[in-house]
DNA sequence: TCACGCTACTCAAACGTTTGGGAAAATCGT
DNA sequence: ACGATTTTCCCAAACGTTTGAGTAGCGTGA
């Protein structure tokens, strides 16, 4: 096993590699972490060699302190969510771990509740460890705290939800929200109400205009109620909804955990969940296939909107101005909507 | 607003400070960054101030690549989990990363899904990023992965999960699956299932311990079964102990995904959960109260255990050897165990 | 033979901190 | 008034890298 390494005595360094091969560090530097062509500039075959079996034998790991102390870039990311024990997020993290993992960068996540001083306070943290841009998912529709970021010339990106101009990564959420749309549509519901989560998450927004405005072009106005992101907040409004005349017969909660409270809800009312009315969310977690009662949900490729990202945002630190992605939506159907309404 | 700070330039150095103030830089590192006995030795009372007000003026924030390069100390932890998108991971990791933030750490995460390859790339990543310490999610009870990583003389606590001897701070498992079998024998149940988890992880070892051996104290023997920490893995297992003969009237899952994944199960074998079939599980995560029918389950101080880990990390780092904790578990009794069972 | 261009290197400075060791100036004790 | 002490500060080296600029030695062509 390698493991011994290099038990109790300190890191190697590029000098004693310099020093145990006979050459200068500078040598040493650019075999070891330099471009293909540097290297062939710097050493002859064999020195290279060489140099790489000393550094292979002491076990050398570049330290990235110094390097990024000399070279001003830190291949860092500071990573913004609302909160990361929201499986959404902490699996659209994960993308953005991958990907980050993949390029060599190393990522700090940390929450910000959705509030905005937290947002900058922990912006403020991330910079303050030198960090070389930021993945932020917890964008506000105001945009006020990204203008102030943007204002500082910090490198961004935004994921799972979008504002202004800046560039995103995201869901297509107006077209999720159509398909869902669509689909209580065929199963002849024309009474419905959104759970439309928070207001301030472009997510939450888009999926309600989708939605509402493929029953507006049908004729029919559906009732949409703000609510929190969780189930707590999806019984509430399912709650409130259900209480309307005409009663809904389909419920859309634009999100996985709200739809889960407003099944709740419906049963609570004294009504069956899927058979008296329909509910569907948004995200597809992996708990909507296997609850009780499996959720009808609109899936969203949530590690890959974290991937693409980070890809976005080393795009950005290349240099180049990539384009925002819009990632398609797809509608899985389940119980919860397959019984006939009414 | 103090948002425009020093817009397009290079970052405040104790250089600029020190020209700024007419003082040498080593004056300025003292005065800013170093203890009171220090900035007392270093400077006048009035010179201190001015320094400080320089500073601020030019939005001074110490560069930490530098700074590490100099103590070689980067106040960087590691973090390793099985899966971050597993919210009782999430969980715990929050509580850290609150902890390292309010100690000054920053944290890096990374999933190793469980599997030794990944644990030992993952904790070889975090050390070549030069971190002082690691905080273990994932501990596999045959201890291989942690005895290379102690044998490397790097300090780590272990979280969630025990192993050995290594620094822990962990749930009181065993104690939480007594509490689990007392509530059973309660109301009544002798015959019962464990859904054991997965044999590597001490979490799920202890909490089925617990629970078989108050059985076997009444003189009960429990059939359990390994399973997936999910749903799925819940829902195979339930379906295997419910062929038993006699059919199990209660089951234990040591998780409240499989738990959910065996309310499933009961269901699809023709039961009803909670009157049939009693069920409880582990962790009392957010959504075990919100099922349709609540989830009798086990909290665990998952957020206060990932504190302490963090805690206990620190405390090793400053010298100490701090004691392994055994944070205490609670009964919280819903629906799914309330009905009588038979 | 000499100018030339390679190849294979070396030199030295710089990135921003921390920190041990002074040292000049001010203050104090007697 | 003079040595001792304290206050207030400076000097310089070091951490490990990267990188622009140089150079010794060698082969080549005319």
């Amino acid at each position: 096993m390698r493991v011994a390494r290099q038990d109790g005595r300190r890191p190697a360094t590029l000098r004693m590699i310099a020093e145990s091969a006979g050459v200068d560090v500078s040598t040493v530097s650019r075999v070891l972490n330099g471009a293909p062509e540097d290297v062939a500039r710097a050493a002859s075959k064999d020195t290279a060699t060489a140099i790489r079996a000393v550094a292979e034998q002491l076990g050398y790991r570049p330290n990235p302190h110094a390097r990024s102390l000399r070279t001003s870039r830190s291949n860092l990311v500071g990573v913004l969510v609302p909160r990361l024990s929201d499986v959404v997020l902490a699996t659209i993290y994960e993308g953005i771990e991958d990907e980050a993992a993949a390029r060599g960068f190393a990522t700090f996540v940390m929450n910000s509740y959705d509030r905005p001083d937290k947002q900058r306070a922990r912006t403020e943290l991330a910079l303050s460890r030198r960090v070389d841009g930021l993945v932020l998912g917890d964008a506000h529709s105001d945009g006020v705290v990204l203008d102030e970021i943007a204002a500082r010339g910090v490198p961004f990106v935004l994921v799972s939800r979008h504002t202004g101009t800046h560039p995103s990564v995201t869901c297509d959420d107006y077209r999720g929200g159509r398909l869902v749309a669509e689909h209580f549509l065929e199963l002849g519901h024309r009474d419905v109400g959104v759970i439309a989560g928070e207001p301030f998450a472009s997510t939450g927004i888009d999926r309600t205009a989708g939605f509402t405005d493929r029953y507006r072009e049908t004729g029919l106005a559906v009732p949409a109620l703000h609510s929190a992101f969780d189930t707590a907040g999806g019984h509430a409004a399912a709650e409130r909804l259900l209480r309307g005349d005409p009663r809904p017969t389909a419920l859309f909660a634009v999100n996985d955990f709200a739809a889960i409270g407003a099944l709740g809800a419906v049963r609570d009312a004294g009504l069956v969940p899927g058979a008296d009315v329909a509910v569907a969310g948004f995200n597809d977690i992996a708990l909507a296939a296997e609850l009780p009662l499996p959720l009808t949900s609109v899936r969203s490729p949530m590690h890959t909107m974290g991937r693409r990202a980070m890809e976005l945002l080393a795009g950005l630190l290349g240099g180049e101005s990539p384009p925002s992605q819009r990632l398609a939506p797809e509608l899985v159907v389940r119980a919860s909507t397959r019984a006939e309404g009414r």
